[in-house]
DNA sequence: GCATAGATAGACAGACCTGTCTTACTACCG
DNA sequence: CGGTAGTAAGACAGGTCTGTCTATCTATGC
């Protein structure tokens, strides 16, 4: 039996937003194209989801999740922090020349959605905040906390420019100079290697 | 005699535009709104825009030639590329305070224009690239051309990350943050001072 | 077998979107 | 004074948007 379970339908219609939302932006893509392209019907993604608003954050939310577990188990094979930072540079690298890259999804929410109160907005800014987070953990095995801080900060913000660049047509250059800036400000601090 | 003349109209419904796109964003701002708000019937704005593509690409050239002119009027007090490049920073953190933020109009543009065959995707690429040409020709004093030109790409991520960070709200943090990690960047290629 | 819960297809409301068109008014120039 | 070009105000077309509702079908549990 192939069919699809109940709780199934739900995270199909996520996925299906996932993939339109990135394609197209959010308020570009109409409930109506989503309910056709997942092939189900008005009143089912209406009961899982009270209104787009509500959609959009659980995208968001899928979205960063599956960020998160990736990070989490390439982060096992890494011992050294400037490791675990090149790993998520990598990650980021190999990002940018995926077929379908369509820039920060994140990113993308925050220009849309310009009111911080918007819930949209909060579940956007969440998953950058999560990011640094992580990196500022990483780094403070290497160095104190307030100079961690504003590392990760800065790390968070070549990776920001990065997406950017990489979106206007230079994948390749992106990551390449993200990367070399990245090393050498690690180099600037916590005296690595 | 204050009577707006010709001319004024239309650039009187270019900034009236530019306040809107940056406040709501672009698909959230429609036409009726913008006529209503600048006080000009609708065909006086289909007379000099014939689409609002055209007049989403006239706000952006429109903001990016004060920002240029800024920019330039400013570089007049400066002598080293360091103090340049600091003046350029320091252009970005009285722009985080400003009472009216609202982040880059020009990555908005950007999120919401994915297709980069779009005038408009092709509008907001245009500033990013000048914006990083601008930051190039200055380093290209102190160093040679090809690190001139990832250090730039590198600079750039910085301006494009903290403001991203200072859209979610620590304008204080974003933009020393990314200007320590400037710092730290040219002192590691050109040998500044 | 039968009740219940979920899914389907689609009509529908009410609002909003871009862009066109009409009619009347005003200001300037010769 | 007369002609012309720009503007005002708003109706209008044709489409899209979110969200609600109804009526029918299907599958599962008891």
């Amino acid at each position: 039996m192939t069919e699809p379970t109940r709780t199934d339908k739900r995270r199909h219609i996520v996925e299906t937003a996932y993939a339109l939302f990135k394609r197209l932006g959010f308020h570009a893509t109409g409930i109506d194209r989503i309910i056709a392209e997942a092939d189900v019907a008005k009143m089912t993604m209406y009961r899982h989801f009270p209104s787009k608003d509500d959609l959009m954050v659980e995208v968001l939310a899928y979205r960063a999740g599956r960020f998160e577990r990736q990070l989490d188990r390439l982060a096992e094979q890494a011992a050294t922090p400037e490791q675990k930072i090149g790993i998520i540079f990598d990650w980021y690298g190999r990002w940018f020349h995926s077929a379908d890259f369509h820039g920060c999804l994140f990113a993308h929410a925050l220009a849309e959605f310009g009111d911080p109160a918007h819930p949209v907005f909060q579940a956007a800014a969440r998953q950058k905040n999560d990011l640094k987070r992580r990196m500022r953990m990483i780094l403070e095995e290497r160095m104190p906390a307030d100079e961690a801080d504003s590392t990760s900060a800065a790390l968070l913000m070549l990776i920001e420019g990065a997406t950017l660049m990489a979106r206007m047509g230079q994948p390749d250059l992106a990551i390449r100079d993200a990367r070399k800036a990245a090393m050498a400000i690690l180099a600037a601090r916590g005296r690595p290697q």
